[in-house]
RNA sequence: GCCGGGAUGGCGGAACUGGUCAGACGCGCCCGACUUAAAAUCGGGUGGCCUGCGGGCCGUGCGGGUUCGAGUCCCGCUCCCGGCACCA
């Protein structure tokens, strides 16, 4: 624990505070023996029985069963760091409490659990600590999996997958191959950044001003041949399907703008000097008039064939060199605009007018068409370059009325075209629809919808991954590995730092094999996969965990999903949720799975902060688990977390908070153990607390079950158990009371409530039917009317409620206080609202 | 710039469909009981101002509005958090 570094706000270090709140914990002797909570020795005894009684595993139901009381409970697949943070415990936490509740419910509930073991991270920590990823890895995993286990989770651990072990790679690449024949994924050169002294790779990240980061070479851009999934295949439908699916609207925004639809043209240009058309993408088509000059991005085909023309093309080339070494923020952060004029001509297709070319790098060659027509009049970009170098700026859209500066980018309906020969006059969306069908009458354009969302290029010049199952033959070609031969395993290796295209591909025996088609010599693919894939499809494989014919089988797999509950950080909502949602509707055309969309609600947890800010280790205000485990045990930590605040949003962790929750599970323990020797038995009455407790019940169920308020359903149990400390262990309604306040809490604090429920006579409380409300009980019958006059409230009388609103409204003027507000003045108005109030209106 | 979310006591938060003097539950703080004392525990209090102790007035970021009634709905702002962003 780091004690005493964070921000020096708490008064005393951690490990301090926490070790003092044990040993008081321990502390009172005069307590009988028994009636002392003890979380350490309860939690150990229950896990026990748990575990002994496989009380988590579920069984595959017979894929005809009625599937309308299953519940897949699914908290994102967690990259196997050395210990559990405060994230996963938030995460697995809620997850787990609606596992539970679920289950008591009679659900048939999937909550598997699993490793995303592959990835950078165990690369680099081997790397650092010079063993291999693996060890690393396969140790992580041992310590992880221990912790969650004295969690408390209801996990089933007979179905759990390690991304990086055959079993489970073998199918990523089975899937892969899938994809590939159904023309999903598919070769294509895409520069990457290489440091030319080092002879490797680099990751964005590695790259400092067009430098490596470990050598200072400037680094180059070359053009690998990189694998993509197609992804932009589905730009539509990953756009419009959101609407049907249960997800935080900010969640949904978010993926709306990482997909990024817009609407407009393809406008053709001519290039004069070369005789060729080339397509452009804009969203203005109405401005056509205002282009003043065109735009290449360096990377476009065409900037070779320019320069290959040009008589001195060194000044052209040496730009598109420097453009290629920097990252895209670093060309996104330029302050000014930079760019190399060519000499050569591009012609307007609405009039005819030879526009100078350009090549800038603030054209980018992965959106649109690489190309733009620019109209400084009319967007800020362009409107910079062309006040950088002296280009024309015209105006061809003006507001109805008043002045407008350039650039002027707005387009209200009311705005008219201006120098635009044939369509002056026209509003702006008229005129896009006349222009464009000018364009395509006279096969000079065409209406065409762009996207900002890219294939996913899923290659890796890495060794930790999943291999990809592909042979380079010098007479076939790219040949994919047969079914039988798979999986492709990941060899053993020396030294599997990045180097020279990938790791792997050193391992030369390894490499070299022969081709699966016609037996002659070949070459393995030797980048492997992105993690992303792994985390594309594991929750298809927790279906079917154990199945060694096939990845999974389609009807266990359409049995169990989509997920009916995921859980996870939204900080995952752009890469990891939208491939996966790609894979899905990817696996739907292919026939594999018989669904489009992989998770049906998403709730998305908040953070727990300490000191105002994020956990982290670089700020060293860091609480780990396991102190805590120690310190407190699992229930009151599991209690605590969901208290806090709503579990979506940040959370501000304090030490006097948790000591609050050990407070409230030790006087639960004490109260209910003394409600279990003395309390009366038999039928509760129909008391005020046999009331409180169903009403418990009722707000309990629809809090966890509705509206995932997990911090309000605790408050209300612990009303609950404040009345019934109120009441005493004597009130006949104590039992009851007792048992229902157990009950409820046990999806939070599962140990402490087994351990109860056994003392109040009971077994198996996890297995227990979840209590329902009586709706008798709910019903009262008699209210507290509220009486206002003129909106003011000015008395509260008990009515029965039964009484009609003539009958409502002659108690409520029968006040004596009513009666002083009402005085002297005549009622103009009488609200009366059923079962809460009558108004006076003076 | 575009999009999304938010602002309630000393603090974390509650109030779900406009309807119980807004503030549940917890933390903190204050008072009391138990104790030689302390801790623990238990009981009580705790939005602000005024009070003749009956109560009165004000109060949910700011300014307007709708309504018998607004934390909740509408319009206009301020500030905070998050996403996208040379995306043509």
């Amino acid at each position: 624990m780091q004690g005493g570094t964070r921000g020096g706000a708490a008064p005393a270090p951690h490990g301090l505070s926490q070790r003092e709140a044990f040993s008081s914990l321990e502390g009172d002797s005069r307590e009988a023996m028994d009636d002392r909570y003890d979380a350490k020795t309860i939690e150990e005894r229950w896990q026990r029985v748990w575990e002994e009684a496989r009380a988590w595993h579920v069984p595959n139901p017979d894929p005809t069963a009625d599937r309308s009381r299953k519940a897949y409970v699914l908290e994102m697949l967690p990259y196997p760091s050395g210990t559990l943070h405060m994230g996963h415990v938030l995460v697995y936490t809620i997850g787990d409490v609606l596992a539970r509740f679920r289950r008591r419910q009679g659900w048939t509930v999937l909550h598997p659990i699993g490793f995303d073991s592959f990835g950078l991270p165990a690369e680099n920590a081997a790397i650092r600590e010079g063993g291999h990823p693996r060890e690393i890895t396969e140790r992580n995993i041992a310590h992880i999996t221990r912790e969650m286990k004295r969690m408390g989770w209801s996990l089933d651990w007979d179905r759990v997958m390690a991304a990086h072990t055959p079993e489970y790679y073998r199918w990523t690449q089975w899937l892969f191959l899938r994809l590939y024949e159904a023309g999903l994924a598919y070769r294509k050169a895409a520069p990457v950044k290489w440091c030319p002294r080092d002879q490797a790779v680099l990751a964005n990240e590695q790259v400092h001003d067009g430098r490596c980061e470990y050598c200072g070479a400037e680094v180059e851009a070359r053009n690998l041949e990189q694998w993509f999934f197609r992804t932009t295949r589905y730009a539509d439908e990953l756009l419009d399907a959101l609407e049907g699916l249960d997800w935080p609207e900010r969640v949904k925004a978010m993926q709306r703008n990482w997909i990024g639809r817009s609407e407009g043209a393809e406008v053709l240009f001519r290039i004069e000097e070369l005789d060729r058309d080339v397509p452009v993408f804009t969203t203005r088509p109405d401005t056509l008039y205002g282009a003043t000059f065109f735009v290449l991005a360096p990377e476009h085909p065409l900037v070779e064939e320019i320069a290959a023309r040009m008589d001195d093309p060194e000044q052209l080339r040496a730009y598109v060199r420097r453009a290629a070494a920097k990252r895209g923020e670093e060309r996104a952060a330029a302050e000014h605009k930079t760019g190399v004029s060519t000499g050569f001509h591009a012609v307007n297709p609405v009039n005819g007018e030879r526009i100078p070319i350009w090549v800038a790098d603030y054209v980018l060659m992965d959106y649109g068409t690489g190309a733009i027509m620019a109209v400084p009049g009319h967007d800020r970009r362009d409107f910079d370059f062309a006040r950088a170098f002296g280009l024309p700026v015209v105006r061809v859209v003006e507001p109805a009325e008043g002045e407008s500066e350039l650039p002027y980018e707005s387009k209200e309906r009311s705005d008219r075209l201006v120098n635009s020969g044939r369509f002056d006059g026209l509003p702006v969306p008229e005129a896009q629809r006349a222009i464009v069908a000018w364009l395509a009458e006279e096969g000079r354009g065409r209406e065409a919808v762009s996207y900002r969302l890219r294939d996913w290029g899923f290659s890796r010049q890495r060794y930790w991954g999943c291999p990809i199952p592909i042979v380079y033959c010098e007479r076939c070609g790219e040949v994919p590995v047969p079914d039988e031969e798979l999986p492709v395993l990941l060899p053993e290796l020396e030294d599997y730092r990045p180097q020279g295209i990938a790791p792997l591909a050193g391992a030369e025996e390894w490499v070299r094999t022969p081709c699966p088609r016609c037996g002659g010599e070949g070459r393995r693919e030797v980048e492997t996969m992105d993690t992303f894939v792994d985390s594309s499809w594991y929750f298809l494989r927790y279906c079917d965990a154990r199945n060694d014919e096939a990845p999974f089988k389609r009807e266990i797999v359409d049995w169990w999903c989509p997920v009916d509950q995921y859980i996870g950080g939204i900080d995952h909502t752009t890469m990891h949720m939208i491939y996966a949602r790609f894979f899905m509707k990817a696996l739907n055309d292919i026939g594999l799975v018989g669904f489009r969309e992989p998770f049906q609600r998403f709730f998305t947890n908040g953070w727990v902060q300490l000191g105002g800010t994020k956990m982290s280790k670089s700020k060293g205000n860091v609480i780990g688990p396991d102190e805590l485990l120690e310190a407190y045990g699992a229930d009151p930590v599991r209690l605590y977390v969901l208290f806090i605040g709503p579990a979506d949003e940040d959370m501000e962790w304090t030490d006097e908070g948790i000591e609050g929750m050990v407070r409230f599970v030790r006087r639960l323990y004490r109260l209910v153990s003394e409600v279990a020797e003395r309390a009366p038995r038999g039928e509760p009455p129909a008391s005020a607390l046999t009331r409180k407790a169903h009403e418990t019940i009722a707000k309990v169920t629809d809090d966890i079950g509705r509206r995932l308020s997990f911090n309000t359903a605790i408050a209300a149990v612990m009303e609950l158990v404040n009345e019934l400390q109120r009441a005493g262990a004597e009130d006949p309604a104590a039992r009851f009371a007792a048992e229902t306040a157990v009950s409820l809490i046990q999806p939070y604090a599962p140990h402490v409530a087994e351990e109860l429920w056994q003392r109040l006579g009971h077994e198996r409380l996890w297995a227990e039917p979840w209590p329902e409300a009586d709706p008798a009980l709910l019903t009262r019958d008699t209210f507290e009317l509220v009486v206002q006059v003129n909106g003011k409230v000015r008395d509260r009388i008990q009515v029965e409620a039964s009484l009609s609103e003539d009958e409502l409204v002659a108690r409520a003027k029968a006040s004596p206080k009513v009666q002083a507000h009402l005085d002297g003045g005549e009622i103009r108005k009488t609200i009366v609202v059923p079962r809460k109030l009558v108004n006076f209106v003076l």
